[in-house]
DNA sequence: AAGGCTTTAGGACATATGTCCTTTCCGGAA
DNA sequence: TTCCGGAAAGGACATATGTCCTAAAGCCTT
């Protein structure tokens, strides 16, 4: 990721209505970061000096374990923030962050977010109700995961991302590239959400054509599900 | 729970020097509330007209699902927040809460918090540092959960309440009555716990004496526990 | 078109965990 | 003291999931 002064916050101030945010003057405090797809943002361990809104692009937040396991917490698009509660809470980063796609960044320092802290409220509401999102979809996916075993998880996932409902902007966020990576938003074993999507396609809830995957049966995915759903 | 007009908030305001959150004038908006263990304390679902801050005791907040299985989510002892995260994103109570132990909350509306909130930073940012702390720590427990088994999580756990470091405070909020709630909290059944324990003291780590549970080689618990360790 | 890498698909087997049930033990109520 | 219900302990079996491996298909590069 690096700086890039050839593009100009505005246009993502305005599209964003971050105006509410962050007030005229603070805004020449902001710079903008491009990154491309592939590219790792962020390492756990590191030590962050900055805030960062992504105001382009995709990113994956997930945990590596040192036996090489990896899952992945959750997906942003924009307007997800990442370093909020590196910011409150003065810790190092916890997880990794790669870029699904090419994307944009805008960044303030910490330093710098203290000071508007303190003489502009709209932007700790703002934090607070990014963290509170945070907490509630994180602690939601967590009870799914541990209650539930992963024929119900996926059919929870793949109801959040069928274009049905309404709601289709939050949900856009899991989409995932391929069946590895949507075995480990899951939280299990490629072979086991092969085994999985095997069994759904012989109880006719979805089929499989060359490697794309179609819901022939949304009511009885309703059922399976049980009412829960990625929120 | 019921309001007690009997007690008087003073001295827990004190105590918890909760005057950096709660201005002189605000005080008298605060009530007090108090609950015997066993309580029903909320139940999800449930539409929130005011946030709770507990001051004495132990509550533990958990999910019941349609099949009845249960999951504690964490346990809360003071400083405790209920509500924080309802208040800010609007939305009614998720889990089940109960109480662990008889103990005192100290209630404001939301409503009055609203008007608070505009005139005195600092309690929003209280509420930003909860919730922050909240995340993550279940983002953590979440993970953990996720990537490695029972007998992980248990070593974990046991390393966590172990008197030997110092944050010996928030450790103890999830000491565990008996061995079924020490299930829940683990997330799995009592059967499994129980194979587990049986495993760990043939192991030589911990050793069982009429119900009460020893660590016996804490080193070989560490090693287990591979550096996770419920936050 | 050929070769090589990634993705998909699934067999065989091992392990982790759940469900159901029985027995024993222990502390409190009668 | 006796009785009862809950908590503890564990056997037997079923299910969920992981690991390791092989083969085929798809796609990009040369």
């Amino acid at each position: 990721m690096k700086e890039n002064k050839k593009i100009n916050p505005h246009p993502y101030i305005e599209r964003y209505d971050l105006e509410r945010i962050f007030p005229e003057e603070f805004i020449p405090k902001v710079t903008v970061y491009t990154f491309t797809k592939g590219d790792v943002l962020f390492a756990p361990g590191e030590t962050l000096y900055d805030m960062y809104l992504l105001v382009e692009g995709k990113i994956k937040i997930f945990t590596l374990t040192p036996e090489g396991k990896s899952l992945i917490n959750r997906f942003k698009r924009p307007l997800g923030v990442v370093g909020d509660v590196e910011y409150v809470k003065g810790n190092s980063v916890i997880n990794s962050v790669e870029a699904v796609s090419d994307g944009v960044m805008l960044v303030a320092s910490f330093e710098d977010l203290k000071v508007l802290e303190r003489n502009h409220p709209p932007f700790i509401r703002f934090l607070l109700e990014t963290v509170a999102h945070k907490f509630y979809s994180e602690s939601q996916a967590s009870s799914l995961h541990m209650l539930y075993p992963v024929e119900v998880r996926l059919a929870s996932y793949f109801l959040s991302i069928s274009s049905d409902g309404e709601g289709t902007l939050f949900h856009q966020e899991m989409r995932t590239a391929n069946l590895t990576e949507l075995a480990e938003w899951v939280g299990t074993s490629y072979r086991h959400l092969n085994r999985v999507l095997k069994k759904m396609v012989s109880d006719e809830i979805i089929e499989r054509a060359n490697g794309s995957i179609k819901i022939k049966d949304l009511e009885k995915l309703r059922d399976l599900a049980n009412g829960n759903i990625y929120e």
